[in-house]
DNA sequence: CATCGTGTTGCAAGTGATTTGCATTTAACA
DNA sequence: TGTTAAATGCAAATCACTTGCAACACGATG
């Protein structure tokens, strides 16, 4: 596991417990944003042993941390994705089969000054996602 | 009630129902968007008595018409808003209190044909919601 | 290495949003 | 006005997610 990983859990008061680690690594290992009954399914088929609530405690944490971001599809359930080592980015997803694409790009940053003219809001976050139907579905 | 919707709701086969009607009116009387509760409780307010499973059936039916665009905003619940009249635009809302506020820009258009070059998807919605802390929450 | 304090977990129960089955009603149109 | 498909109310169900609490496990300290 990445030490900037370890090095935030500790910054926040955090502990490594093995439950964690888990959930980490199935995290570390999928390119794609994961929803908690997703995660809590790989640890089952590795035949780890978690409560959901765990999962979704932790998932949960490690989005404060901002270790994991979140990711809303409009599926009725929230997805999340390690963002250690990886570039700011979004997604499209298939209204067909729900097939999940990264997007490298984001455009936001130009936008998001003039949000904040516009608004007087300060900017934290944004989500940006795409919906249509990939070359299988189509 | 605009001729373009009820024409809509003819072509789909639908009916103008008198409950259907009442939350036609409460949306389009609402310039942001709301929670099928919100909408449900407006409707109580009026005295108008309607089962929130109606409320729930006819957002949906009205978004798979495209009379209803949905609204994401990562609160554990869905937004709708009339799309009759407006502008597409998206939102930001302020991480403190809640309130969200219209913006009036959409830089995506340019963005689109991109997606669909890099991914072959044939893209036709996306989201896009901006998260941050208004004037008074700052 | 034993101890202690705080964070963590499992389990079970609870919420809150949204959906569904079904009998009854109603709009649209012949 | 009769027919029929769509729509509604009601109650129950489902689904994602949260919470209370007792037992447990890191990790700092002696």
């Amino acid at each position: 596991m990445a030490d900037s990983i370890i090095d935030s859990l500790k910054a926040g008061g955090k502990k490594l417990t093995k439950p964690r680690q888990a959930i980490l690594a199935i995290l570390e290992s999928n390119a794609l944003p994961v929803t908690a009954a997703e995660v809590h399914a790989r640890l089952k088929k590795a035949h780890v042993h978690m409560d959901l609530a765990t999962v979704y405690r932790n998932l949960t944490m490690l989005q404060e941390l901002g270790l994991v971001d979140p990711v809303g599809l409009r599926e009725g359930q929230m997805r999340y994705e390690v963002r250690h080592g990886r570039e700011h980015h979004h997604h499209i997803q298939c209204r067909g089969c729900g097939r999940i694409v990264d997007l490298m790009l984001c455009p936001l940053k130009k936008l998001t000054q003039l949000v904040e003219t516009q608004t007087k809001f300060a900017v934290e976050g944004h989500s940006l996602e795409f919906f249509g139907w990939c070359p299988q579905c189509r």
